[in-house]
DNA sequence: GGTATTTGACCAAG
DNA sequence: CTTGGTCAAATACC
């Protein structure tokens, strides 16, 4: 068995490398002289190769539901929702706001200052699915069309207090009902919710090293979905919680926005995209000891009014990738999850 | 009584 | 005019 794993841990790693690869062709071969050939060739290659490294990675998560029958979670495996989860999803939108928005105009609506995650939860079927920590207030709830569920709005308890503007759309997906989109917006300036998450990573964080030792314990499944460009067809890169949030820890108070200029200009280039900029200082960041931050401030940072959504992606099929992308950071069991202890 | 949720109305963008 | 997002009064819950 032991070889097994080693076996399908090599795979993984050399088709992430080679994904890599070529997103690093592609990055080269983006820009003026650009052939579109060449460009679909290499997305195709990715593509494949990123495919691949799912499949195992999928292989593998029911290989470990199957040894976690007795999970309290009714989502334990990993899983991918497929394109039509959300027919007019923000992450469709909000990657045509992208496109638009580069081309100096935005058809949406704008609202300032605005930054998005997208997460998508398979929860127990519990109407508040989505613990993340912070405490919310349902302010709306909205039909949306083209979607069977509707979408409901919340906004952080603390906005009155300390008028803290964070709000959070959770609407149930279309193809799986039993998984919610989460969409943040606006970022937590509240006191109050940043110690509460501090202290709850630190929870979760000893809760976690008692897992290690004994087995994996999917409470709850948290689909991030990093959305890459525009027209993207959107894939769920999904990870538990445990795998993919306790690493990233929130800071136990907010960043103000000097900070974060500071802290992400080292590697703004001059032609990258919000977005792309702060993908690949994120990935520079986790090269180091402040990956505590990183997702946090990836998700909080953007002072674009143009909606972001950060995809990773596991398959695009045609993301005409801009700026300064840069994957040359390793695919190291610490950067987006523990893939040594994935493979245990 | 205080707080949270529900829901129809309203508003603004496209 | 349509639609998504928000407001605010009514209601429910503790």
């Amino acid at each position: 068995m032991e070889k097994v794993k080693g076996l399908e841990k090599k795979k993984l790693i050399t088709e992430l490398t080679q994904g890599r690869e070529f997103v690093n062709q592609l990055k080269k071969q983006i820009g003026p002289l650009a052939s579109p050939e060449e460009c679909d060739l290499l997305l195709g290659k990715i593509l494949f190769s990123l495919e691949k490294s799912l499949s195992i990675l999928n292989l593998k998560a029911l290989l470990l539901e199957d040894g976690n029958a007795n999970s309290t979670s009714s989502c334990s495996s990993i899983s991918f929702l497929g394109n039509n989860n959300s027919p007019k999803s923000e992450v469709l939108d909000s990657s045509k706001d992208q496109l638009v928005g580069q081309n100096v105009f935005s058809k949406k609506r704008k609202t300032p200052h605005q930054w998005s995650k997208q997460v998508s939860i398979c929860g127990t079927g519990l109407e508040s699915p989505h613990d993340d920590g912070y405490s919310w207030r349902k302010y709306g709830q909205k039909d949306i069309l083209g979607s069977i569920h509707p979408r409901a709005y919340y906004r952080c308890t603390h906005r009155n207090t300390q008028g803290c503007l964070a709000t959070k759309q959770v609407q149930r997906s279309v193809g799986n009902s039993s998984t919610f989109e989460v969409t943040y917006k606006g970022r937590h300036s509240c006191k109050i919710a940043q110690s509460e998450i501090f202290s709850l990573q630190n929870q979760k964080r000893q809760k976690h090293n008692k897992k290690q030792e004994l087995s994996y314990q999917r409470q709850e499944q948290e689909m991030v979905i990093f959305n890459s460009g525009p027209d993207h067809k959107v894939e769920n890169f999904s990870l538990t919680k445990e795998e993919v949030f306790t690493p990233f820890s929130f800071p136990p108070t907010p960043l103000n926005p000097i900070e974060e200029t500071q802290y992400f200009s080292n590697s703004m280039a001059p032609f990258s995209s919000p977005i792309t900029s702060e993908l690949s200082t994120y990935m520079s960041l986790l090269t180091d000891r402040n990956e505590e931050f990183a997702m946090e401030n990836i998700l909080q940072s953007s002072e674009s009014d143009v909606t972001e959504l950060i995809s990773t992606p596991t398959s695009i099929s045609n993301s005409p990738f801009g700026g300064d992308w840069d994957f040359s950071v390793d695919f190291e069991p610490s950067v987006t999850f523990d893939i040594e202890e994935f493979f245990k």
